[in-house]
RNA sequence: CGGGCUGUAGUAUACCGGUAGUACGCGUCCAUGGGGUGGAUGUAGACCGGGUUCGAUUCCCGGCAGCCCGACCA
């Protein structure tokens, strides 16, 4: 895409009513758009960061047998008070509205008793089962404080994915399943190294729920990691008995702030019964779904990318989800040899399937090299006079700043393999 | 939901009981052209309502909005 035609601008200065990096970033980089306290747009750039992140979570959803669907944000009350969470005294984040004939809707902050209700039209015997059905949706929470920029807001994006098996053992085995891809996903994000499966508390339905909880100072949470086994314990349920069960010992975990950007749960077979979605098994007996929970935080996952891997000078995006993989500066615009060199390199860049970025507008270099690195694409790519002079590209990594001098061919080659290997 | 703070051009800010200045942005012109260049010139602003006052953007009250701390966060 060329950057004259992006109608988002980078600003110098952070909007005062933003305290958190990531939206302070986001906004002067052009990403996303405040509406109000807690609530965001998704840019063009903004959105292809989403784009890739969902990109990732569908793969490895879909490698385990997810089946990808989208429920409504409008919800009918009824659904609600059949499990007693329609009660505000109980759930606190409902959004609420009537429709013209008076009857009480709800906008989904969550999606568990819609798709169960659901569930009953189309899970009746054994043989419909398994079923994992997810979705990328927008969640409404009216939290009573927005906070964190994107971590936090009152609409986000969220994958959340429903499992619904006949018996423990099933829904055991797709649990751990899950974990894995959870896993996966993380580390494919670039999170991997500091993302921990972490023990949290299960609440009515079992001893434990799992979080994916990632190392951050911005984090909200506290957990305590054992590096060494790769396993957390969330402080809200770290007791001697819990620390027995698990096989970790006080000395051998330390403290640390964490970001929940995963949660996995399993309901049982409690919320079944509550609604009556019942199935036969092989002998004609009537039993109760068992019903796991599975979600990801999309826009949280970003908010915490920016958190963790952005520098002094702006975003530092992974290859994985950055919005382009390469960022082309033609600095010389006026010079049209130049010009010209640099248009026949956006073109075969993008021959060769590579996500450019082209930096075409008339702007000074060191405004264009600024904005660059506030962008924070992978790999930057300057072309200006000396370029043609000298017969070889600058290519410098977004990360480490380290500058490469290649032929024209070796660029695309490398770019493109680049491209494959994150987005193939 | 408890506590604290704040609302001034598109953005970031300053001053002031006598209706506002700067920087960036945006427009035009000249110079410049590899790290937010220099100069000239133009453009654009007091959240809403009420009160006090000769006069309110400034003081007071209410509303709305935003931020921070805490609580909450299957």
């Amino acid at each position: 895409m060329r950057q004259s035609q992006l109608f988002t601008k980078t600003r110098k200065q952070a909007p005062s009513d933003e305290e958190a990096k990531n939206a302070q970033l986001l906004i002067r980089a052009g990403y996303v758009h405040k509406q109000m306290a807690g609530v965001y747009a998704y840019l063009p750039l903004g959105l292809r960061v989403v784009e890739n992140i969902k990109k990732i979570v569908r793969e490895e959803m879909n490698k385990v047998g997810g089946e990808e669907m989208i429920m409504t944000s409008l919800q009918p009350k009824e659904l609600w008070e059949s499990t007693g969470r329609w009660d505000d005294a109980n759930v606190d984040v409902w959004f609420k509205s009537k429709l013209k004939n008076g009857a009480d809707v709800g906008f989904g902050w969550s999606h568990e008793e819609p798709i169960t209700d659901m569930m009953k039209q189309f899970i009746a015997s054994y043989r419909d089962l398994p079923v994992y059905a997810y979705q990328f949706q927008t969640k409404l929470r009216n939290e009573l404080r927005a906070k964190s920029g994107i971590m936090r807001g009152r609409e986000f994006v969220m994958k959340d994915l429903y499992s619904y098996t006949k018996d423990e053992a099933a829904h055991k085995e797709f649990y751990e399943k899950m974990t894995a891809a959870y896993l996966k996903v993380f580390e494919r994000v670039g999170l991997g190294d500091r993302t921990y499966l972490t023990f949290a508390s299960g609440g009515a339905f079992t001893q434990f729920s799992h979080e994916f909880q990632t190392i951050t100072d911005i984090g909200e949470d506290t957990i305590y990691v054992s590096k060494e086994k790769e396993i957390a314990i969330n402080k809200e349920v770290l007791t001697d008995e819990v620390m027995a069960q698990l096989g970790v010992s006080r000395d051998e975990l330390e403290e640390v702030k964490s970001i929940e950007v995963g949660n996995i749960f399993s309901f049982g077979d409690v919320k079944s019964k509550q609604m009556g979605l019942m199935y036969k098994d092989e002998s004609g007996e009537e039993k109760p779904v068992i019903l796991g929970s599975y979600g990801i935080g999309i826009t949280r996952l970003m908010g915490t990318l920016v958190e963790i891997f952005a520098d002094d000078k702006g975003l530092v995006w992974p290859e994985a989800v950055a919005p382009f993989m390469v960022h082309l500066l033609l600095l010389t615009p006026d010079d049209e040899a130049t010009k010209a060199y640099a248009d026949a390199l956006y073109e075969d860049l993008q021959k060769a399937g590579v996500d450019v970025l082209y930096d075409d507008r008339s702007n000074r270099a060191g405004e264009k090299l600024a904005d660059a690195d506030l962008i924070g694409i992978p790999a930057r790519v300057v072309i200006g006079k000396n370029t043609i002079e000298a017969g070889k590209i600058e290519s410098t990594y977004r990360r480490t700043g380290q500058t490469n001098l290649v032929s024209r061919e070796e660029l695309i080659a490398f770019a493109s393999g680049a491209q494959k290997a994150h987005h193939g």
